[in-house]
DNA sequence: CTCAATGCAAATCTTTTGCATGCTA
DNA sequence: TAGCATGCAAAAGATTTGCATTGAG
């Protein structure tokens, strides 16, 4: 579910950095716009290389890095040693990140229960963290970290 | 503040794994419990080091992923390509890990505010997402991502 | 005595950096 | 044209693995 489904709006802000424009970089963004996964870097590699086989990693990274440098993507770590991105968007419900995170097999659980109790104290903690530490919010992660049913009989 | 003041009640399990009791591990939890800081394994290492001059790095990875794999600690990464670590506990205050992090210098703030209303949620979520998913939780991670006060008007 | 645990060295894997070349504005 | 952007190759760092040795039970 692409979140902007006609020209990104991204162009400006490059511009406005006084950073150019470039194929690559309009690729990268387009794929992290048309998908609601957290992809990591060698996957954005890959999704560009497809229609772009001249892309680089090294490209992917130091473009990955510009865009959370201008809040237009998160960047966290799930605890695999890779790290993910997706865009920073305003829509409420992507901005959410919840992961049940299994410290053995580090399978990865997404759950959306709790979403609107959730979404409430987010945004008055976001709100009053903002305020309070004059920094700006671009997005969160919430994780729960344990066992998951198969490792906990295991271990 | 250390957790547990006088001997930890770690044998037991080790031994219920299988597993054995040894000087490095001791002294590895040794560190684990007298810290309220989120450790990455180097600085486990360098300071199980200081009274154990023979303990090797490796050791230290190996014990934390097993420490993990037991429930006994939790696993996170803040994005800085460092994994860290600390005491999983029941100990409600330690358990919380809030983080307001720079995605361009990487700083991290660390907030205490809301701890109250979050607990409440936390505790909520946490009971019904262990019994919906059969997921055994030991701790969870709350971070915000944005631009710190200096790197804001930088870019 | 047995097998898990250890520590060193080497290997792996992700991410970063140096540098010559290409391309946007 | 000027200076940012790119891509390759090499470097850097964190973590893992192979293997011979040590030590807990």
């Amino acid at each position: 579910m692409p979140r902007f489904a006609g020209l990104p709006p991204w162009g400006g802000m490059f511009r406005g950095y006084g950073r150019r424009i470039t194929v690559p970089r309009q690729k990268i963004l387009s794929v992290l716009n048309s998908t609601d996964k957290h992809l990591t870097a060698e996957e954005i590699y890959f999704k560009v290389y497809q229609e772009y086989p001249t892309i680089g990693l090294t490209t992917v990274y130091r473009t990955l890095e510009l865009l959370a440098k201008m809040g237009v993507i998160n960047k966290f770590d799930i605890g695999d040693g890779k790290a993910r991105f997706e865009l920073a968007g305003d829509d409420k419900k992507e901005k959410h990140h919840h992961h049940l995170i299994c410290n053995s097999c580090h399978r990865i659980i997404d759950y959306h229960e709790f979403a609107d109790e959730e979404k409430d104290l987010i945004e008055k903690t976001e709100k009053a963290l903002s305020k309070t530490y004059d920094f700006k919010i671009h997005g969160h992660l919430i994780n729960f970290y344990g066992l998951c049913k198969y490792c906990a009989m295991k271990v």
